[in-house]
DNA sequence: GTCTATAGCTGGATAGAC
DNA sequence: GTCTATCCAGCTATAGAC
């Protein structure tokens, strides 16, 4: 299970190349037509394995969601959960598919239905592991409640990379180093070798 | 210049209709005949005024950009300048466009420029204001600079905005509290009657 | 499972009448 | 400034051959 999955069969083929496109050009460039040249493949195919558009946009969804969580429980079994968090949360490569499928969601009620139930199964599994953790450097959970440091982290993550997509970095610095101020403050300095979010995949 | 602008000639009545239809179903669906027929106005119009899409697409940021500013300018003048940056923040109808811009520029040149120079503008009449008036409140400006007190708050209030219109409320109330327990921990309770972001306009 | 062919529609953009 | 008419390209989806 690489992080650019391989094509293995058509479907496979198909649905990277549908990725490949909706990251380059947003999800309106993804059309049936231009995912079979991509891919090498006759259009009708798309309908084969998908029957609509939606249908096909749902599978590369859920794909990409059973990556991520295999990626969070890889991340959350680290000795520095915050870190972990924090780092996976800062990947830009996996924020960006996020947010094409959040601005699609936006609009089609099919996609938003299967975007909340995986954003919900997410923070669960976070909210888990850093209730623990916060507990164990001795947090008043009613001052700082997991569930609201995942929103906190998330929601700083996600706009920084937003900006830095258009080149903005405005106060960008002092708020990492706010933030990584606070996590090395409880977890101490970030140990790189294990939990990384870099080294998912062997070669 | 009300919140929802009402048209006073052809060009502004298509504005209003491709704004309309890029809220409600994304900027994918603002198209040359979606437009006229919604405005009721002849499809060649778009041309006659905008030259392309993309021209419409920036006379459309511009407008929308120019509004918020005027919000801004308000909202800042407040006596209670963190309070009324949150709330314009937590604002769902000025995120709401702002996100489809951004999913828009992600992948337009034309666009993401326009957008990056907006963001840098708002940033810094937010920064002034906010660094002076924590400053007031005895804030130590290393431990808490202005501009990342802005990319805090704006990340947290944009992810809760997100998440909401997708019914993900994880966390949600928590977070809230804890960020209006430190505003007003400096501000002290909220004073609803003046700088609010509700009563924008007359009428 | 993969292909050709095509139906039926909608898109951006332009020319030119009024 | 607003309209009709039109070009050509692209779209989703289906039928049916192989």
């Amino acid at each position: 299970m690489a992080l650019v999955p391989k094509a293995t069969g058509a479907r496979d083929a198909l649905l990277d190349a549908a990725e490949a496109i909706m990251l380059e050009e947003g999800y309106a460039a993804v059309t049936t037509r231009r995912i079979a040249g991509r891919a090498g493949l006759n259009s009708a195919l798309v309908f084969y394995y998908f029957d609509t558009m939606d249908g096909l946009f749902i599978a590369l969804f859920r794909r990409g969601a059973q990556e991520t969580q295999q990626r969070w429980d890889r991340v959350l079994r680290s000795s520095q959960p915050l870190w972990g968090i924090w780092d996976m949360l800062r990947d830009e490569s996996h924020t960006a598919r996020t947010m094409e499928f959040i601005a699609l969601g936006n609009h089609r009620k099919a996609i938003r239905t299967e975007l909340a139930t995986a954003a919900k199964r997410f923070h669960q599994m976070q909210r888990k592991v850093l209730a623990r953790a916060l507990e164990s450097y001795g947090v008043d959970p009613d001052a700082w409640p997991a569930s609201s440091v995942i929103v906190i982290l998330t929601g700083i993550a996600r706009y920084l990379l937003i900006e830095e997509a258009f080149d903005v970095h405005l106060g960008h610095a002092e708020t990492v180093a706010l933030v990584e101020g606070q996590i090395r403050a409880l977890e101490g300095d970030r140990q790189p070798a294990e939990g990384g979010v870099v080294a998912a995949a062997p070669g």
